[in-house]
DNA sequence: CGTAACACGTA
DNA sequence: CGTACGTGTTACGG
């Protein structure tokens, strides 16, 4: 039995036992289930015999971060690290937030003021607006961090900026290798530099310290910043050596910002309108879910799946279509099966859809309107591994659009005050670069001759003259034509068109014998993938795919399907974002001025208009009515020429007061 | 209390 | 046995 007892300071006296030799994981696991979290970065110092060894582990050379902290309390100060800092022409920094990271109060920012005598400055948020942000919005010295996006977003709602973003080392490292989940600063020193942050083992996203004054978070975001100013050389060159440089310094780097404004101004809604569609729907959940109810002769929890299976296959007897790996599915195409076969049925169905959007849509929606009566989402540029943003708190990449009733919560999203919204989308991207990739003769012609290309699809596989094709063979060669840029198959094509397997293949064999240059792409994509591990698009995107390698077939071929659609999801992703840079800088150029980006009545400063929404292949502004015209030439010039493909890239505008009206 | 599983909305 | 996401809900483990 060993034992250890330490006094930690001004938390008590801590006692550890543990049989044999004690794991230093295990003390921290310990703290950590004891709700100590807060003790867990002083273990350290508290048991240095313990941890001294994770600080600098025998035979490498790892330097431990310690800043030497100015803390600053009056702008002079500020002032003067700054002048230190910006000698060099680069200010590496690092922010710090009450919170969540630009969504929260910003507690300060540390500022390297001397990387190698590990000198940085504690700007507290109260002394932010001055010298500081002057020097950050102003762009003239090139500014490195680790995640600027939450900081630009934030420095915004302060009224600042922060025009020269130079390297984003989080952004960089997920360029590197958007598979890999763990882009925390930590761990990313102790990848490219031989450096670690003290204390930082635990992981440092860790959020509140209980016991923690403003020194600390003072002294642990100087040692962040510290460390991005060790890492951005290491990153720079990797970034460099992987031909990612043009990728990250003239779309993913600028984008930041464009995606930060976004944030900052946020969507406008009208609450009313949400708030009438909650309360209608949530009567007609009631309505439906009495009648399940009645249908099923017992009272039970209608949205729990196994109560709902004990229901309908056992207690009814209905016929199990498929099974997920806990029992037999109850979603809805297995509900469309059972449709007919008792009047429940008809009535989970409408149930189901009305629920989900009263609780996701109605709802959801709601909790997220700020004060300001608009929707601040987070737009995640380090999440999606082809490279495409995501979008949450809320996802306003889901608002739905399929069903009439779904489609009415697209009502509630309005132009603020004297302003209208242009939407802006681009025309079946994704087949246009399967078109440009695979060069195939037949679909380039198709697009370059600007038809209906489902129609025309549709009359080359099913071998009909173009005016003779059903809406059922249109709307079956669009299905193929989705599905194979998800590597479908033909039972999973089977499935979707309710059709044999046999027919599926049929269909299947006629397009790649229509397109024979596609299947000779996707084959030869995933050899390619195969032998080097990744995918590439043509920006230099890469994307790692292990599974391609496994033993088990389904992990392979889950592999295969990924690596036929990362090139075409992800250079559609690519172009989008080229043209979201693009078309910012031209509303920038047109003259919005700082005031005018933030909700209001339309200013007669000139400005042109300013980006909301981004949907994918979609974006969205807000246009003052009387620069329709001028606002759509502009967008139109920035999309379709984001980027050459060998088809052209076809943009639809539409203008409205919601987004209801301008997709209508 | 956090995570897993299911279901389902979009491109 | 179609890719990529995020969210709401329930159930279950600690």
């Amino acid at each position: 039995m060993m034992t250890l007892v330490r006094d930690v300071p001004l938390e008590g006296s801590v006692e550890v036992q543990q049989q044999g030799e004690v794991d230093p994981d295990a003390v921290i696991e310990l703290f950590n289930f004891l709700e100590f979290p807060s003790l867990v970065p002083r273990l350290p110092e508290a048991f240095p015999e313990l941890f001294g060894a994770r600080v600098a582990p025998a035979g490498s050379e790892r330097t431990v971060v310690s800043p030497e902290l100015t803390l600053t309390d009056d702008a002079a100060q500020v002032a003067q690290a700054l002048e230190a800092a910006s000698a060099t022409g680069r200010l590496a920094i690092m922010a710090a937030w009450e919170g969540d990271p630009g969504r929260s109060e910003l507690s300060g920012v540390a500022v390297v003021t001397d990387r190698d005598s590990a000198e940085v400055a504690w700007v507290p948020a109260g002394l932010l607006v001055g010298p500081l942000s002057e020097e950050l919005a102003a762009g003239r010295v090139a500014v490195v961090t680790h995640d600027a996006k939450p900081l630009i977003r934030s420095l915004l709602d302060l009224g600042a900026d922060l025009r020269a973003l130079h390297v984003d080392t989080a952004l960089a490292a997920y360029l590197l290798d958007p598979s890999d989940a763990a882009y925390g600063l930590a761990e990313l020193l102790t990848r490219f530099a031989s450096v670690e942050l003290p204390g930082e083992d635990v992981p440092p996203e860790g959020q509140l310290d209980l016991g923690g004054s403003g020194t600390d978070v003072a002294t642990a975001t100087a040692a962040r910043a510290l460390g991005v100013a060790f890492l951005v050389d290491p990153l720079v060159e990797a970034i460099e050596a992987r031909g990612l440089k043009r990728l990250a310094e003239e779309v993913e780097t600028p984008l930041v910002r464009v995606l930060a404004k976004m944030e900052h101004l946020g969507v406008g809604v009208d609450r009313d309108v949400l708030v009438a569609l909650a309360d209608s729907l949530r009567e007609q959940c009631d309505i439906e879910r009495a009648a399940v109810i009645e249908a099923a002769g017992e009272e039970f929890n209608v949205n729990s799946t196994p109560q709902l299976r004990t229901i309908l296959f056992d207690k009814l007897g209905l016929p199990p279509q498929k099974r997920t790996k806990t029992g037999p599915s109850t979603d809805h195409q297995t509900l469309e099966k059972l449709r007919g076969e008792h009047p429940i049925v008809e009535h989970l169905l409408a149930y189901r859809e009305v629920e989900k959007l009263r609780s996701t849509y109605g709802e959801g929606l709601i909790a997220e309107v700020a004060d300001d009566g608009r929707i601040h989402a987070t737009f995640n540029q380090l999440v999606a591994r082809t490279g495409r943003l995501s979008s949450d708190q809320p996802n306003l990449h889901n608002i739905p659009v399929r069903t009439e009733t779904g489609r009415r919560f697209r009502e509630a999203f309005v132009p603020a005050p004297g302003y209208r919204l242009l939407v802006a989308d681009y025309n079946q991207i994704e087949l246009r670069v399967i078109a440009h990739l695979s060069g195939d003769p037949g679909l380039v012609e198709a697009f370059r001759a600007g038809e209906d290309i489902h129609n025309r699809t549709a009359s080359r596989v099913f071998g009909v003259p173009e005016q003779d094709v059903t809406l059922e063979q249109r709307s079956k060669a669009k299905m193929v034509s989705y599905g194979l840029a998800y590597g479908m198959e033909a039972y999973g094509l089977a499935q979707r068109l309710a059709i044999p397997t046999g027919e599926a293949q049929e269909i299947l064999d006629a397009y790649f014998e229509a397109f024979p240059s596609v299947r000779a792409f996707m084959d030869a994509t995933v050899a390619q993938a195969r032998d080097r591990g990744y995918t590439e698009t043509e920006f230099g995107r890469r994307r790692r795919i292990p599974e391609l390698s496994s033993n088990q077939r389904n992990v392979r071929m889950a592999g295969e399907r990924q690596a036929m659609n990362a090139p075409i999801q992800g250079l559609a992703a690519d172009i989008f974002k080229v043209a979201l840079v693009r078309l910012d800088a031209a509303l920038e150029a047109a003259g919005t001025t700082h005031e005018s980006d933030r909700p209001g009545p339309a200013a007669s400063d000139g400005e042109l208009g300013r980006i909301v929404l981004q949907v994918h292949d979609e974006v969205i502004l807000e246009v003052p009515p009387d620069r329709i015209d001028e606002a759509s030439a502009v967008v139109l010039h920035a999309l379709s020429g984001a980027f050459d493909l060998a088809v052209p890239l076809e943009v639809n505008l539409s203008v409205g007061s919601s987004w209801a009206e301008a997709k209508a």
